[in-house]
DNA sequence: GATGAATGAGGGTTCATTCAT
DNA sequence: AATGAATGAACCCTCATTCAT
């Protein structure tokens, strides 16, 4: 069945994922209609349902879809030689906003999967993302320098602290911006002024 | 129309809200259905459409209520005497744990509020949202004593720093608890490993 | 939900009823359509989901309404204390045709039913059905005398050649009128057509 | 139309055939789905309407192929200068059994196709069927030996009540088996009891 | 001849809202 | 004030049939 869909004209594919993911992400799954899905990738009906199972069948393969280009995105970019955790967790956030940046709809999907209260799709979401969620963890904290740290910080609480602090940061910018004019400009503003949080950690934390 | 509600005997008023708020906090504005909030509140269909012009006032009726009741209560209780902004972000804190275990579902209607994806309640959410932020957020940083700070610290940043711990560390609760077993046992545990990221803080930012 | 509906006005009842069973009669269980029934009986779609769960239950309320006008019609007027078998049959398949000729859609419906092949049907028509031709059956042979066979005639097999000539007459004629001009002429014709039948076997199978 | 596909190879045409006699023996007319039947048939969606105007076309000359083969059997193996009517008769019903254990899948969409609700296919089916019927019945009681029936006994009912003898042993047999262990032994059996009921009648209407 | 992507009317079902009572 | 029967648009999904390749 997705077969079918893989080997459709790409564009085709795109214009299709792009309406139903803009349609879950501003809906949720349940409220999500497949006509409005159609109507905006102007296919018909049954169409849809040529190459997709069902609504369903069609939310989880865009989910799978989407975490794979943003991981594999992610992963790419990363400079896992980066032993430093403040480092590596800054140029974490940096990456984020730039996906954030080049696919605003994916992120925005991604989110919205996540906030996900539909029982049907929450059970099937979460091994998936239990999953992609170890295996990110594991990888970010992976070889890290704890020797930075001053005695007497515990080294895991603090790596939490700096955690909450980029991704509330982040998730305030967001609010502030609500994925409208991301420009260039901004993006170097947002970047210097995390840093001026992250330095402080640095300066409180580190030897 | 809400002068009727509000004239109701109060038993009747409380059944209605119950309804609604339990129904609305488990399926969302979209899914939940009236009929099941007539069910419950043990009144007639038309009734509901009596005292409320439509499911969306309904709902928005219901946000603001219960907004005023927990911005009420933590208001009352908050003791803003209290000049040290760890000491009084620690009592937030625990009055935010406090209220989650007083009104479980009021809590829950204003958790899932905040993650409507329907539209036409997005839009209206949002400003109330902000004013309330907007004042709670003054209120809560008014008369803090700056002077606590080493010198070098930028104070604003390091209370934002220090509400992002807090507000990270009970995201992280939450989702372990996952509004299960709220034992007076767990909590004192759960405020104890609070506290030693608030002292964590306390030695990195102040003198 | 079927209380409502049986509170409903009579006239209406009968209209939503009568509509389902031609409809269901005609096409079968699966593709009967709802919305002929609705059109047909002239109410909107969804007040029929008002008092039906769904299409299935419709269906089966309507079985068993029939059967029970049916079965209760045909006890009502049959004589048990008619010994003779023969006698006894002779009015079963008199009743019948008063039945058909009273209600023939309600036995095109019944007819059709029994020949249904949708399995969420058929399952729960089985049980109902395997009782009531239980009891029926039994209360048909109930005290009848056997002692009027010749000798060495098996009455059971006896029993059922009569059974089935009268059955097969039954159909002969049924294909023949398709239910339209069920005129009390034909009738009587009829019932005098079968008791040569009946006659042929009385004087081959009694002493 | 139906030139094309009967210039195709055998083997092609077999396939197609049968998949459909198993789909719409199994679903009827209208639940049918002519996607299963070109899956089942290996060929694709286009060939099938290239062969056949629609569904309804495939049905009926599906329809008209089947009884052709079902007649032509049945008359090959018949043997007509049996002069006895119950002899020819009994033959006729242990044909029917012969002809169900070899081609159970056509006989299966023949007796589908009799119980047929789909208005569109009844009224097609009928005509053919009042020919055939009418034609096998008048060559099954052809040169029938008459003198054998006691004086005063109705010929022609009599064979008609032997007729519905027969018919009425079979449907209760069919019921009993349903389709299931069709063994060679049962068969033995089954025959064996019919014949009980044809001696009772033998005894009853022959001199 | 052969393919299968594409269509769109129709299927059963739900539900906020209205209105006569 | 209070009821709940009634509406109809919208929901997801199916399927025979067509047509460009």
């Amino acid at each position: 069945m997705h077969e079918k869909f893989v080997s459709l004209e790409p564009e085709k594919q795109e214009r299709i994922l792009n309406a139903a993911m803009k349609e879950f992400a501003q809906k949720g799954y349940k409220n999500a209609s497949t006509n409005e899905i159609v109507a905006e990738a102007g296919i018909s009906k049954g169409l849809l349902f040529h190459y997709f199972h069902n609504k369903k069948d069609l939310y989880l393969y865009l989910y799978d879809y989407i975490m794979e280009v943003i991981v594999k995105e992610f992963f790419e970019k990363i400079d896992l030689q980066q032993r430093d955790i403040l480092a590596r967790l800054r140029q974490c956030a940096r990456l984020k906003m730039e996906i954030i940046h080049k696919h605003p709809e994916m992120f925005q999907f991604a989110l919205s999967a996540n906030l996900e209260d539909a029982e049907e799709i929450k059970s099937k979401l979460q091994p998936r993302n239990k999953e992609i969620l170890a295996k990110s963890y594991a990888a970010l904290l992976e070889k890290v320098d704890t020797t930075v740290f001053k005695e007497g910080i515990d080294t895991e609480r603090a790596v939490r602290i700096i955690f909450w602090t980029i991704e509330g940061y982040s998730n305030q910018e967001q609010q502030r911006v609500k994925s409208l004019e991301l420009t260039e400009e901004y993006y170097e503003r947002a970047t210097a002024e995390l840093d001026l949080y992250l330095e402080m950690l640095r300066k409180s934390f580190y030897r």
